[in-house]
Formats: structure tokens, C-alpha cells, sequence
DNA sequence: CCTACCGATCGGTAGG
DNA sequence: CCTACCGATCGGTAGG
């Protein structure tokens, strides 16, 4: 049990943790990575995090939630949004793809090292993704003419959930750029009627 | 230096210990199976399983090779077939999800647990996929009225490439069903038209 | 946040 | 393929 109170300067330490474990652990995966390497990059010794966190998995759980939490947030207000069904899509594809490009560290985390985390954590956090797949299902059943929405909803969240493993910030594209011409896209089709 | 000339009788074991292996990476993660509980899924101890192999990061090569081959191999076939691009297109998309659906787990080692091999096996598999990239650039520049050919690609990669996250041998849609399902979707858009 | 340390487990090897 | 073992490293803790 750390950080019960948290002050100011603790949740700042806590955060910095969290964001040099979320870099960790995108890059070589998360039972790849030691807590002393976590100290490391955090400026202190392996003991030393346990002053701020409970365990390695607390690290992970934070991680994963928070990013959730975005997707989450973001999306949620697209859907209770005012607008056409194809604008919805195309607002939650921004959306999508500009909180991946925002920490693309922490989605990489959040799309696969999520499976690392284990017993109440791991239930928690399924329970999220599915929340999410869910907004993503209301949004796409109110296109006009959707014939096969569950089709649908996974094929556009196949576009939206790869979009971590290709995106490159420092690319020719912005976030709205590739959301846009992929909501394009997925409603002409590859054919370019119209 | 292990089986340099495999009998028969190796060449099955290495094969059950590489199967064996694929499950348990597949399931935990390459970095969080150890060598103790590869050995108990062949009936053997730890130390023994180095007379079929060279080391962990052998297994994990082995694997993702393997996979490699099968995507690469039925995808190529489809790229030098004699059929309209849209066919292309359809052919390469059944020959992906019946790889994806032919071995889930192979196919999760080899969209994400290969980032742990390091060194000349890192770059070797990293050629093989942008290999595999190239044959479905090709087939999708080949589409009538491709504007965009590397959004294009990069979305019909997408959801083939998503598929192994969701996809269940035990659920409702077969691998060529989904497979057409996705095209289909492609090719016409969400909009219907067509 | 450090010093000093714990038991457990890791990948791998020698010798048979 | 087993016995017996290696040094290294792991996540985590007690006490200050």
C-alpha cells in the first residue's frame, strides 16, 4: 500500500515512474524489463520505487488504465456528439488516431503488453476493451445502409487499433491526415465510387 | 551446435518442442515461458531440450520463420495468379485469414512476440515482413483507380493483420467467409454503393 | 531514497 | 535424455 495520501511532489515522482516504465516496456515488452532498469531511467535504485508503487504489475495496470481512460473519454464524446453517423465515424477515427499519436508508447502498451497483467487487473481491463469495441459498435450501427455492422465495426477497428504498430509522428502524415483519409476510404471503398 | 544432420526422429521432436513452444509463447509471452515449462510440455527437463536446440531464442526464430514462410508463400502464389486485381485482392485476403486461422498461435508469435529476438535474427524478420508488405503493395497498386496505393495498402493490411487478435476457429464465420466479408466491405465501402 | 540483503528462478552446461 | 549444477538476475523487503 504506497502513496495513500498522495502529495503534490509524490504523484509528480509516481508519474514520471509511470512514464519511464510505459517507455520500457513499449520498447522490449514488459517481463523483458527490470525494475532496476525502471529505477534506472527514474534516477533511483530498484528498492527505492517500492516508496511509490506497489509492484511491477502496478506499473503495468497504471499504464494500461490511463490510455484506456483516453480512448475511452475521447470516443464517448463523439458518440453522444451531434452529428451524421459518417461524421461520427470520421470524428472517432481522429480521435483514435490522435490518442495514439499523442503517446504512442503508452498505446503500444495498452494494445499488447495488457496481456501481461493478471487475475482482478486483467479482468478490469477487458472490461474496458470491451467497453470501447462497444461505443465503436454503436457508432458504425448508425450508418446508413449497414448491413453487416458487426463486419463493420471490425473492420474499422482493425484500421484504428493497427494504426500503433505503423504510425510515425515524425511522418509525412498527421494524426488527422491518416484518420481522415482511412475514414475516406472505408466508406467509398478501394473502388472510389461515391 | 544442435541437429546439424537431423534423423527423422529429431526432426519430429524439434517440431514438438517448436509447437509446444509456439502455445506457450503465444499465451504468456516469449519472455515470461522458461525453459522448465517448454521441457514439461515435451516430457522432458530443461537441460535436455539443448540436444534439439540451440538456445531459447532459437525456438522463438524458429517460429516466426516458419510463419513467415506461410504467409509469404501464399501470398506470392496469389500475386503471380492470372486474375483481375478485385480477385487479387480477394485470393490474398482468404490466403492471410486461412494462415491466421490455420495456426492462431504461430500467427500471434509472429505479429508481436518477434520484436524479442535480437540482433540477426531481429533483421532478418524484419525483412521478411516488409517482404510480405511489398507483395500486398503490389497486388493493391494493381486496383483501378487506386489514388492513395499506400493508404490503400495500409488499411487492407490492417485488417488482415488485426485478424489474429480476434478471430476463433470455433466461431461463426469461416476463414474465407470472413475473408470475403472484409473484401466485399473493401472494396464497396460502408456506404453500400457498388 | 539508500544499504544490504533475501529466496526464487532464470538460461544454460558438463558429464555421463 | 537425466543428474547435478553454475553464475546471473529477478521482484521485493527490513531497517534506517
Amino acid at each position: 500500500m504506497a502513496v495513500r495520501a498522495p502529495t503534490v511532489a509524490g504523484q509528480a515522482r509516481r508519474d514520471q515512474i509511470l512514464e519511464a516504465s510505459a517507455r520500457l516496456f513499449s520498447e522490449r515488452g514488459y517481463h523483458a524489463t527490470s525494475m532496476r532498469e525502471i529505477g534506472e531511467a527514474t534516477g533511483m535504485l530498484a528498492g527505492s520505487l517500492y516508496a511509490h508503487i506497489d509492484g511491477k504489475e502496478d506499473l503495468l495496470f497504471g499504464i494500461v488504465q490511463r490510455a484506456a481512460g483516453a480512448f475511452l473519454d475521447r470516443v464517448k464524446a463523439v458518440r453522444d456528439s451531434e452529428a451524421s453517423a459518417e461524421e461520427k465515424l470520421r470524428r472517432a477515427m481522429r480521435a483514435h488516431v490522435e490518442v495514439v499519436a499523442g503517446d504512442l508508447e503508452a498505446a503500444r502498451v495498452f494494445h499488447h503488453e495488457w496481456r501481461a497483467l493478471t487475475g482482478r487487473r486483467r479482468t478490469e481491463v477487458r472490461k474496458l476493451r470491451r467497453r470501447y469495441e462497444g461505443l465503436w459498435d454503436e457508432i458504425v450501427r448508425e450508418l446508413p445502409g449497414a448491413t453487416d455492422p458487426k463486419a463493420a465495426r471490425l473492420l474499422v477497428l482493425s484500421a484504428a487499433n493497427w494504426t500503433y504498430t505503423w504510425y510515425r509522428p515524425d511522418g509525412p502524415m498527421s494524426p488527422q491526415q491518416v484518420a481522415d483519409r482511412f475514414t475516406d476510404l472505408l466508406l467509398e471503398g478501394l473502388r472510389g465510387g461515391g
